[in-house]
This record gives structure tokens, C-alpha cells and sequence, in this order.
DNA sequence: AAAGACACCTGGGAGC
DNA sequence: TGCTCCCAGGTGTCTT
């Protein structure tokens, strides 16, 4: 489920329910997740005001006084807030609860997400060497130029490498292709300049509209409702294989690129 | 420095 | 019905 328009969408989701309220206990249940759960995050976060709910690349930022609990979701996780507990289900690993009543929860079953600390002192690694969020000028068509220039990679990987741009998942990365109608598996330098430049633009708009889809279904998703597929019927490749492209008609073709499945249009995309 | 393989983990669906 | 195999929204880390 959490590509960046869900990460965001959930940020947007959890933020008005617990912002300004106190933190006044924090419930590990399962701290093996990606990394283990720093046992710091209490003893830091308990007593103080939750400051805001912010987002870098895929991380969650929940911002107190003394530094920022981080939480990525990772391929299956998600996070809602409960205003009365129903009880504890399977894979429900985490908890912070407030003085208003709010009880944030964090379910991922296969683990693959975070729940990390930082200080004010320094970022933590994972945040340090990112690339650009997609949907500021800080990414541009001059930059991702320069940067495509010298790189053999495929150009799906290229986007997909967030040194270069963060937040674009397997999902948006093929709708972004063919969008701009660029075969994935090209080498990236080896695509035309024209081509990159609607890539660019591709990304922003993809990601942009998808977000605002996610807020559609906002309220279900912090009712504790979170079903995963939006955006499911705005999707023109992704898991379309075999099925006729909606352009051309031509039958979406499969193939993997870097371990990852991403299915194109042999005729739209060249 | 860059590219590729592999790792972590659970659940669901296909095929037998 | 049940077993085995493959696949899945991510990304850090190790090897070439």
C-alpha cells in the first residue's frame, strides 16, 4: 500500500487528531521490525506535545520538543488513529497515546517498516543523502538531466533510485513511463531530452493526482477502515499484464527490472 | 562510483 | 483439503 501519496495521505489523515496533544504512553508490542524499536522513544516523547506530523521522502516525522519519532511504513505497513481501543489485532506492533483520548497505531505484517528516533542534534542516516521530493522545484528537468547524463541504468531504476528523486515506488514509476511514453527498460542516457522532460513532469503530475485521490478516502483511512487501493482505477499499466493497453490496444507486456515487475505498453512506450 | 544481488517478513493466490 | 511455490506497495547493505 504505501507509495508516497499514501504516506502523505496518511500523514494528512493522522495530524488533526493528534496535533497539541500529549504523549502519555508508548506500547511495544513487537520490536523487531526493520531495525529494533529504541527503547529511547518513551522516555522522550511521553509528557510532551506532539509539535506536527510531517513528511520526508517515506518517512513520517512526528515532531516533540527534543526530536522527531520516525516511522516508514515499508511495503505493508499503516498507521491510524483510534479514539476508543477495540482491541488488539495481529501485527499491531506499536502505539503512542494521547492525553485527548487519541491512540496512534502502527500495523505492518511483514515487518519491513521503522519506528526510529532522532535528536535536534544530528538527522538520522537513513534522512541524510536523500534526493528531492518530487513535488518541489527542487526536483527539475536541469537537474535530473545532469544527473541522467553519465548513468547506464535503466531508466525505470533511475527513477526509482532515491538518490536522484525520492518517493516514486514501483506503482508510480510504471504509470510515470508510460505516461511519458518511454520504454523502461532504456538506458537512461540514453533517453531523449525531450523525453526526461515530460518524465519530470509525468512524476509530478502522477504523484500530485494520486494524492488528491488519497484524500478522498482520508476519513475511512483514519476510521480504521485503511483499504488499500485508491488509485486503482486511475492505473493505466501497473498490474495490467496481458490485459490490452487503453491507448492502443496492444497486450501489456512484463518484465523485471531490478528484481521489481513492470509491466509497459510495447507500442506507446519506445 | 555504479550496478546488481540479496536480505528482512508474512499472507494470499495459483497449481497440483 | 492441504501442501508447495511464487509473488507483493521498500530500501539498506553487501558483492562485484
Amino acid at each position: 500500500m504505501p507509495e508516497l501519496p499514501e504516506v502523505e495521505t496518511t500523514c494528512r489523515g493522522i495530524l488533526p487528531h493528534i496535533v497539541e496533544a500529549k504523549a502519555t504512553t508508548v506500547v511495544v508490542r513487537q520490536p523487531q521490525l526493520r531495525w529494533l524499536i529504541p527503547d529511547i522513544i518513551g522516555s522522550e516523547i511521553i509528557g510532551q506535545r506532539l509539535i506536527n506530523v510531517s513528511r520526508r521522502a517515506k518517512y513520517i516525522l512526528l515532531e516533540f520538543k527534543t526530536g522527531d519519532v520516525i516511522i516508514h511504513l515499508g511495503m505493508s505497513g499503516s498507521l491510524r488513529v483510534l479514539q476508543q481501543d477495540p482491541g488488539v489485532q495481529k501485527h499491531e506492533h506499536f502505539d503512542i497515546c494521547f492525553d485527548n483520548g487519541s491512540i496512534l497505531r502502527l500495523t505492518d505484517p511483514r515487518r519491513f517498516g521503522a519506528v526510529l528516533w532522532q535528536d535536534r542534534v544530528q538527522p538520522h542516516s537513513l534522512l541524510q543523502n536523500l534526493g528531492p521530493e518530487p513535488l518541489t522545484d527542487a526536483f527539475n528537468y536541469e537537474g535530473f538531466i545532469e544527473a541522467a547524463k553519465n548513468r547506464k541504468t535503466t531508466v525505470k531504476q533511475f527513477i526509482m533510485d532515491n538518490k536522484v528523486v525520492v518517493g516514486v515506488g514501483n506503482i508510480y514509476a510504471a504509470e510515470a513511463l508510460f505516461a511519458s511514453g518511454i520504454n523502461p527498460n532504456t538506458a537512461v542516457n540514453k533517453v531523449a531530452k525531450s523525453k526526461l522532460k515530460r518524465l519530470v513532469e509525468s512524476i509530478k503530475y502522477i504523484l500530485g493526482a494520486a494524492i488528491t485521490q488519497g484524500g478522498t478516502t482520508l476519513k475511512d483511512f483514519v476510521g480504521g477502515d485503511g483499504k488499500p487501493g485508491y488509485f486503482a482505477q486511475e492505473l493505466q499499466v501497473y498490474g495490467r499484464k496481458g490485459l490490452s493497453c487503453n491507448a492502443c490496444q496492444s497486450i501489456l507486456i512484463e518484465v523485471k527490472l531490478g528484481q521489481r515487475s513492470t509491466v509497459y505498453c510495447p507500442k506507446c512506450q519506445k
